[in-house]
DNA sequence: CGCGTTTGACCTGCGC
DNA sequence: GCGCAGGTCAAACGCG
């Protein structure tokens, strides 16, 4: 029997001493990289947790005080008017300065952590806080039950965004209504939808067309399809309810653009009565009417009982003659939209930006930039992503083809773009968006500095406004810096409207550029 | 035969 | 209570 050497056995002693220690030491550093972790985690919970604040004191943030919505008390003043505009206006700079009782937002406190864009995240948020699907009946008496709290604590923090959204919420209904030229009987917002029905409504001899969602069996989302009695060219689509269903990668951006301008109408607006719309140039509007007695006229099915208030946005993209000032714009609302008992206040948003535009800016950097993205919505399987849709080529040639397009060719190209393409609709759901969290966050001054984009950082990618020197540019981003250049000015002289600055640099993210490079040719899909 | 549309009946709320 | 209007249902119908 022969023992191990003592050298052996000291040599073996001493490795597995080496490997305690090394095991000790690798523990040790684990343990720091855990606390490292650790710390991480926190800050980032940290971060998540005072952004959510920030983002639901914007949601919240009395905008009724602000001048966006205006009283509602005195049914017989006219209704106010106001005016934001996503862009310098120069002609009119001095208007800004009237919008006197607005709080001074820094970059710091609103801008950077603010995120706005279309991944699913946000869309579902969006989605959340207009969820107004009459489906959820199981909701309803807490719905009515909120009510009282929420009157008085509408403001309140909400640390829970996935659960408590809805708590925050009044519960109001919102319809977006989007108004555009379209050839089809329908829209072609990439959702399947049913026709169940079929009406004349009064004041129209066009029926008016009942559609139900069919993508998911339990969709509560509706839509309603009725020409415009006095331009047939125009079709008045109204949604209603949200999607509880994963949605096709061309119809999130209209669901987008839905809940944006829901969450716009369910957020900004508390007032028993309001009206709210937006420019975008002399092209483009949005608005808001508001209705309570309508309200409960119309919204229908199983919530009678229930004390919803109901509004309806509208997207009017149909205003491409250049005479269509905002003025102009609500007069047309008075004749095309549902009738509301008494409209007392309103606000205008323009989207114009004569200097600085965002939509020609993501335009020009969508077409080709095939940047990877890490939504959801991004990883929906898609089509091809590099052909540049119909309103791409068409507007692509009117640039290549060294003409300046006149501003009725563009307003009608993009009004086509708008009407037929859903990813476009999603950028306008991303301005309308911000404008939203801006406009209830932003105050005064800064505005007529800023506008719009610098406190409130879209995280939309990069800064993609940078102005070419030369009328074409890549991509015809200066064709179209050059008509809302001219739909800007045009719209500021709209003298009824206080304009506010809007905020410098707008920009886009990688979300929603990449959306405009998913334009194809084919669109009809839906039906 | 399945699916979507059409269309008249029906329901509900509102105003008079 | 009645009539009107908006909205929905569901059987009939048409199409692929």
């Amino acid at each position: 029997m022969s023992s191990p050497s003592n050298p052996e056995i000291e040599e073996k002693r001493v490795t597995q001493e080496d490997k305690v220690k090394s095991a000790k030491t690798e523990m040790g550093e684990v343990k720091e990289e855990n606390e490292r972790l650790k710390k991480t985690l926190e800050r980032v919970e940290k971060d998540y947790q005072s952004l959510q604040l920030r983002f639901f004191d914007i949601l919240h943030k009395d905008v009724p005080k602000k001048g966006v919505v205006t009283s509602h008390d005195d049914q017989s003043e006219e209704p106010e008017f106001v005016s934001l505009c996503l862009g310098r206006s120069p002609t009119e700079p001095k208007k800004e300065a009237r919008i006197a009782d607005f709080d001074k937002p820094t970059e710091e406190n609103v801008g950077p952590n603010l995120t706005l864009g279309l991944d699913s995240k946000h869309l579902l948020e969006m989605e959340i806080v207009s969820d107004l699907s009459p489906m959820n009946s199981s909701e309803e008496p807490k719905e009515t039950e909120r009510e009282g709290t929420l009157s008085t604590s509408q403001s309140a923090k909400v640390i829970n965004v996935n659960t408590d959204i809805s708590d925050q919420m009044p519960a109001k209904r919102a319809r977006v209504s989007v108004r555009a030229r379209c050839d089809t009987p329908t829209m072609n917002d990439g959702c399947q939808w049913r026709k169940y029905g079929q009406k004349i409504a009064k004041g129209n001899p066009c029926p008016r067309a009942y559609y139900r969602c069919t993508v998911a069996p339990t969709c509560p989302v509706r839509k309603q399809v009725q020409r415009c009695s006095q331009d047939l060219s125009i079709l008045i689509t109204t949604y209603e309810g949200t999607h509880n269903h994963p949605l096709p990668v061309s119809a999130t951006a209209m669901a987008s653009t839905t809940s944006a301008a829901a969450s716009m109408l369910l957020s900004g607006s508390s007032t028993s009565s309001s009206h709210i719309s937006a420019s975008f140039g002399n092209g483009l509007s949005f608005s808001e009417q508001f209705s309570e007695s309508r309200a409960k006229q119309i919204f229908s099915p199983s919530n009678h009982a229930s004390p919803h208030v109901f509004s309806t946005i509208t997207l009017d993209l149909t205003s491409s003659a250049p005479s269509s000032s905002s003025t102009q714009f609500h007069r047309g609302l008075t004749s095309t939209m549902a009738p509301v008992s008494n409209p007392r206040s309103s606000a205008s948003l323009s989207f114009c930006s004569p200097e600085h535009n965002f939509i020609p800016s993501i335009w020009g950097k969508g077409f080709h930039d095939n940047a990877t993205t890490t939504t959801a919505i991004d990883k929906v399987p898609t089509r091809p992503i590099t052909q540049p849709n119909n309103f791409q080529q068409h507007f692509y040639q009117q640039c290549t083809t060294n003409q300046t397009p006149s501003r009725e060719a563009l307003a009608e190209t993009i009004t086509k773009a708008i009407s037929t393409d859903p990813s476009f609709r999603s950028v306008i759901a991303a301005a309308v968006s911000s404008i939203v969290e801006r406009g209830s966050n932003v105050d005064k001054q800064e505005v007529t500095e800023y506008g719009l984009g610098s406190g409130l950082n879209l995280k939309l990618g990069e800064h993609l406004q940078l102005a070419s020197p030369s009328p074409l540019n890549q991509n015809g981003k200066g064709c179209l810096t050059g008509y809302f250049k001219s739909l800007a000015s045009k719209t500021s002289e709209a003298g009824n409207f206080i304009l506010l600055q809007p905020p410098l640099p707008f920009s886009f993210s990688k979300n929603v550029t990449n959306q405009i490079n998913r334009y194809v040719p084919e669109m009809n899909t839906h039906h």
